[in-house]
DNA sequence: TATTGTTATACTCTATAACTATA
DNA sequence: TATAGTTATAGAGTATAACAATA
């Protein structure tokens, strides 16, 4: 009540504020791997997502990598040029263009993923082992929350 | 090694695919709250760190909230339009802005950050309680670890 | 001459709207 | 007419470079 109230206790700052810059972080530290390949996170997203799971419309990978339509179609017209994915017309609707990895485009995302991973597991290795696991659980849990999983 | 070889184990997505969504999510939860006070994410981000601690020029302040020192000048014209910052030349050095709250500027800053608790607490509330203190400790020691804290 | 803050400019990223081709 | 994909355009947001004031 007086001169020692502790002045605002200082709390944890906001959950933004940690996790946003985190994130800014971890993109950074991804670059250099990504560069060194000719990716752009655009296009490792790509990668990522064509692998979980066959696609059949562009605007539908657009959605899954949550980007626009539009932003993806130079990401693809690379990725193609590169015979790292397929886009052939579909002989059922020739409007729609089906989606799909070539070997290069899987070996490409095994080995760029790896980086990335080691990457990531040199920094967890700093969390205190039994804070590790929860971790890695909460971030899915809110990612599921949020509806961003 | 043959065909119920376990398809690609699912292993964790990358981190950098869990943080960045989820940055995003708590960004976009806490937009409603600082509209309804006028207020950008600048705005805030300047009158949280206004709070912490007095800065003496308006460069070591773009520093600190990781912007660029030409950004924030039409932030701080605003807050100072609205008497939520003072910001006066030092007279011992007159080319440099001396920056503070005002008291009505702590004010603010108060109401909103408390409102922005109030929802991340509620998001927090979902993960198991063993996990929560661990996740936010991993948070700040993973802030620590890539200079982001 | 060097530094703080400011303004003007250019660049990057992203989304909106208009267009083509299929259906 | 409606939809998938594409291209062209415009809008944010951001950084770079030039400038004014002060030291």
């Amino acid at each position: 009540m007086s001169e020692n109230a502790t002045p605002r206790e200082e709390p944890r700052p906001d959950l933004a504020a940690m996790v946003v810059p985190l994130g800014r972080a971890l993109m950074a530290a991804e670059r250099p791997v990504l560069d060194a390949h000719g990716l752009t996170m655009w296009g490792y997203a790509v990668l990522l997502h064509l692998d979980e799971a066959p696609i059949r419309t562009q605007a539908a990978l657009a959605e899954a990598v949550r980007a626009d339509k539009t932003r993806i179609i130079p990401v693809l017209d690379d990725l193609e040029a590169r015979e790292l994915i397929r886009r052939v017309p579909d002989p059922q609707d020739r409007r729609v263009r089906l989606l799909s990895l070539t070997a290069g485009g899987r070996r490409l995302r095994d080995t760029v993923q790896a980086a990335v991973r080691l990457n990531e597991e040199r920094l967890l290795a700093r969390l205190p082992r039994a804070d590790r696991e929860g971790f890695l659980r909460s971030l899915r849990a809110l990612a599921e929350a949020t509806g961003t999983g």
